[in-house]
DNA sequence: TTGCTCCTCACGTCACGTGAGGTGGC
DNA sequence: TTGCTCCTCACGTCACGTGAGGTGGC
């Protein structure tokens, strides 16, 4: 019953090299075996569960150190910790992206309105755009230094005066949104009602009771559409 | 006028270490002047410009190697290439964020409700959360592979699965938005005048013809909102 | 005996930070 | 002559990938 496996069978199962395995076992997160004199490494149940609970903490982009924190006082309270952090960071790294992609739109804008003349770098001279990217850090993930959001949130001020058209730009994050579209000469009464009908059939309020009811309407077109949240 | 600066006159003013003007310039990505019997780097004012453009698309994590492919066939259309990659690498890297904090998310109060039990690792065997985990890369930054993207679509859908009251996760960009709260009786009629006169007034559907223009009812307190886009 | 698996180094990655140890300039 | 600036190596980072060169097991 007590299988142990070769690293090459534990490798292919996970789909992961032996190099991994190995490095996994120089920095002690991942045991093994010892059988005298058989210098080949044998994985037994307990490693290859091992093995399944580090791969998926990767997944997650747990750093190695803090899966060692995790496996080393195996506390249910370090787990929360360890995750409350990455999740924290995480925050602040999709805000840091989101604000850089913002910025490459709108230089590669810039750069596509004027193809006439050479204003290649005379761009990395517009001082509009420049004191936004200089709010930004050099230093990639340095987000335990304090200032980096601050930083952030001051480019983000910055990036909103650029266009007078724009009002403001804030970051949305993933939501789980239902919607549909619907056309009538009265789209207020008419598809109000239906959703309305629905909403109390499937009894949605109750069972998400923070649910948000959105409609938009397009007038021209005398479209409608309502979208709940 | 042409004046020439030391090494730790530019790193001063630019805030930056000796050693990356060093290593700017090992990689061949930075000048300097060559002074006959003189061994102390030397910056003029090209350097010093150049300096600056790097710093800057550095700070917009756009890799050396690709500044020096702008800087090298120092054309137009090269630098546009190198933001629209970027900025596609940026969205995969945001979605791919949002999939895994959404799911450290989900780990962290699956942990909290269960305080009793030690459910830490068991939490590492739930099926539905890890068939999730599996269909994401353990490799970081492995975009120029076709297949992730498919999979954190996979991942997305599996985790719009785990529970049956929500609908669908999606990732929503950072848009620019403007909103405002109204109470009336009859709010239909009474807001939706008051806003469409607004946009004819400000002229917002010439100015913005993209603009998309909700409303959102919370029927109970007989409020009423408007957001447009 | 022939493949095949497995082993242990060890270098490379990316963009520098951080010394060590030494020399030139005012 | 004394500090100070500047110099050139060279190791460390993070999580492995990618060989090189050699040995054990069926």
């Amino acid at each position: 019953m007590a299988e142990s496996m070769t690293i090459s069978e534990v490798s292919r199962s996970f789909n992961v090299s032996t190099r991994l395995l190995r490095y996994y076992e120089q920095i002690g997160l991942l045991l093994r075996l010892h059988k005298e004199d058989y210098a080949y490494r044998v994985y037994d149940e307990d490693a290859v569960r091992r093995l399944q609970q580090i791969i998926i903490l990767r997944k997650l982009r747990i750093p190695l150190k803090q899966i060692a924190l995790i496996f080393k006082d195996n506390e249910h309270k370090r787990m929360v910790e360890v995750f409350q952090e990455s999740i924290a960071e995480l925050e602040d790294e999709i805000t840091a992206l989101s604000t850089i992609r913002d910025l490459l739109r709108k230089f590669a804008s810039l750069l596509n309105e004027s193809l006439c003349a050479d204003i290649r770098f005379d761009l990395l001279r517009d001082t509009d755009l420049i004191s936004v990217v200089d709010a930004l850090s050099l230093s990639k993930i340095n987000f335990k230094e304090e200032r980096s959001m601050d930083e952030l949130n001051k480019a983000n001020e910055n990036i909103s005066k650029i266009r007078d058209r724009e009002v403001r730009i804030v970051y949305l994050p993933p939501v789980t949104v239902m919607a549909s579209g619907y056309i009538h000469y009265d789209p207020d009464n008419t598809t109000r009602k239906l959703y309305d009908n629905f909403i109390c059939d499937t009894k949605l309020h109750v069972i998400k009771p923070d649910i948000r009811y959105f409609d938009y309407i397009r007038p021209k077109p005398a479209k409608q559409q309502r979208i709940w949240v």
